[in-house]
DNA sequence: CGTCCACGTCTAC
DNA sequence: TAGACCTGGACGG
């Protein structure tokens, strides 16, 4: 699931899992490690803990707060990465980081590919932009500031997959923002497409954003967030993996699927 | 059985 | 700009 509207609701997810009204705010008590995962130990608690989570594009940081101190574990979730709460002792297969709690209880960081990454005692990513849903004018600038950068040289189906840039965009978003712009070459320079239609700079936003409104918004419920996803975002995900849409290897060898009707555009720039 | 494919980075020729 | 890093589901013989 992990792009930037499954981060946001994993944030939510922890979040409310992680609510003191659900018991004593010290409800952690403990953070094990998978062995096989060779990202580092987490041996930063002494007693009982609280924590709580926020996401910034396409990562994820959870804070420990301990007597008064926090410390920060970053998260990027890879292909496969989410966390579920279930009863401890009965944790999913691949669950690789461990957190257990007082009441019987464990959030586990599970991932069965395990291209996920944890590091303790970081914060952003100083490579990684801005979040176009939570700081819409810094993503903005960003790009506007920086749009003379040979980065921007590059087509626009691979500059959205540009984390410097369009932090929490992946092969799904670049798929369904580029297909809501019908006018726009896919296959065309970045900074011409952005600098002549800048609205594709708004869909940035807007479409994680219903994105994360199906995957459950802001969770309010105990029940998984992705549940049902497939069927919910069916009315979004109009693009991406749809057979009756075009697609091609991109220069990075992700599948870039695009609106048919930039088919010979497509054959003609880059040939068969 | 085998091959291909997957919502993402990384680092090494 | 290849590969490396991983598991498992779908699908073919």
């Amino acid at each position: 699931m992990p792009e930037l509207a499954e981060l946001k609701t994993t944030a939510d997810y922890i979040n409310y899992h992680s609510k003191p009204s659900k018991g004593p705010a010290t409800h952690y008590c403990n953070i094990i490690k998978n062995p096989v995962h060779k990202c580092m130990d987490v041996d930063i608690t002494k007693g009982l803990f609280s924590m709580s989570a926020e996401s910034r594009g396409k990562e994820l940081i959870v804070y420990i707060h301990e007597s008064g101190k926090t410390t920060p574990i970053r998260f990027t979730m890879g292909m496969s990465g989410y966390f579920k709460v279930t009863n401890t002792g009965h944790e999913p297969k691949h669950a690789h980081l461990k957190f257990y709690r007082k009441d019987g209880t464990t959030l586990s960081f599970v991932d069965v590919r395990r291209f996920g990454k944890w590091k303790v005692g970081e914060s952003w990513s100083s490579n990684r932009g801005p979040d176009p849903t939570t700081e819409v004018e810094k993503f903005k600038n960003n790009i506007w500031d920086n749009i003379d950068k040979r980065a921007f040289d590059k087509d626009i189906h691979l500059m959205l997959m540009n984390q410097q840039y369009f932090n929490g965009i992946g092969n799904y978003l670049r798929a369904e923002i580029l297909y809501r712009l019908p006018h726009v070459n896919p296959f065309m320079n970045a900074r011409e497409v952005i600098q002549n239609h800048p609205e594709i700079l708004d869909l940035c936003t807007e479409i994680p954003m219903k994105a994360y409104v199906l995957a459950g918004g802001s969770v309010t419920s105990k029940e998984d967030p992705f549940k049902n996803y497939k069927e919910k975002s069916e009315n979004l995900i109009k693009c991406y993996h749809n057979p009756r849409m075009s697609w091609c290897m991109d220069k990075n060898k992700r599948r870039f699927w695009f609106d048919p009707l930039w088919y010979d555009v497509y054959l003609e720039k880059y040939g068969a």
